[in-house]
DNA sequence: AGATGTGGTGTTATGAGATAACATCACGAC
DNA sequence: GTCGTGATGTTATCTCATAACACCACATCT
């Protein structure tokens, strides 16, 4: 919940059962796939799904240990890669944030409406692969990852 | 011309005359808005069209100075910031990268398709305001500007 | 001319984001 | 059991970007 205005808004985070499926979910389809779900991978995703929102990685770091001790800025960097990678989470580039993905399509490309007032995103599938696939097409480019973020005002915002 | 492969590429730099015309144009253009295009500001720009791709922050900071003399950040940043606002470069998020702006049109909503081997840009006039614009509408956000950047491999690099 | 407001610049210092390098450890395959 | 691979721990450092404050240039008004 970063508020750079002065509204109140409803909290996008889920409960801890959410949180908890979520994770259990993650842990037995990537056990399954041979991947190792470890517990600092486990704790970061753990602590981008709690959030709910775009997380800064100095934020994750900071709230790495339960009992309020930081982790070192490697773990969780090698974490989000290893998220990211999988499907698990998203970097965010034009805020510099990392979000757990809301999107159920794994091996997707991934597009963020912003709030530039309150913080929130929204994770909307891919919605511009055809005219950029197409403009990349048209200029002889194998395109291999998009990065798309709108920045605007949410419907709370506005 | 930032080479992660071993090929070798044409320089997308374009000559001193026309770098030299770029720079009259912008000068006429936004003397007559009333900005003041300052030494700073001219030389920022001269440095992002004589690069012809993008450029780090840091590298127009070690070029700056003609003579060899580097700048000190917020000079840079500063200019770049100006820039950008007045639609003469642009900020590609997903490489902390700066390029002019190769699109005639002002004010526009551009995207880019980035070469992740020889680190070449094309700039493509906002291909997918329609699709993105959409699905913002029906998440009920009110867009202000967008990110939009496709990596890639470019016709050479293929 | 002199006062004054706005925007640009110079300078120092620091904050924020990310990774290199190297040692060690866990675990499955052979 | 030893060996290779991938994960982790740790230290240090690198890159990217901005805060804060003093000063300056210029236009405008009186």
């Amino acid at each position: 919940m970063s508020e750079a205005c002065g509204h109140h808004h409803a909290d996008a985070a889920p409960g801890a059962a959410e949180v908890a499926r979520a994770m259990q979910d993650a842990d037995r389809r990537l056990t399954a796939e041979g991947e190792r779900m470890t517990p600092s991978r486990l704790r970061v995703l753990e602590l981008l799904l709690a959030a709910g929102e775009p997380v800064k990685a100095y934020d994750l770091i900071a709230r790495f240990g339960e009992d309020g001790q930081p982790a070192k800025p490697p773990t969780v960097y090698r974490a989000l890669e290893f998220l990211e990678r999988k499907g698990l989470a998203h970097r965010i580039a034009s805020i510099s944030a990392y979000v757990a993905c809301t999107s159920g399509a794994i091996d997707h490309a991934a597009a963020f409406l912003i709030c530039d007032c309150c913080g929130a995103t929204a994770e909307v599938s891919a919605p511009v692969a055809g005219d950029l696939a197409r403009a990349a097409e048209v200029a002889g480019y194998a395109i291999a990852r998009t990065t798309i973020e709108a920045h605007g005002r949410c419907p709370a915002c506005r």
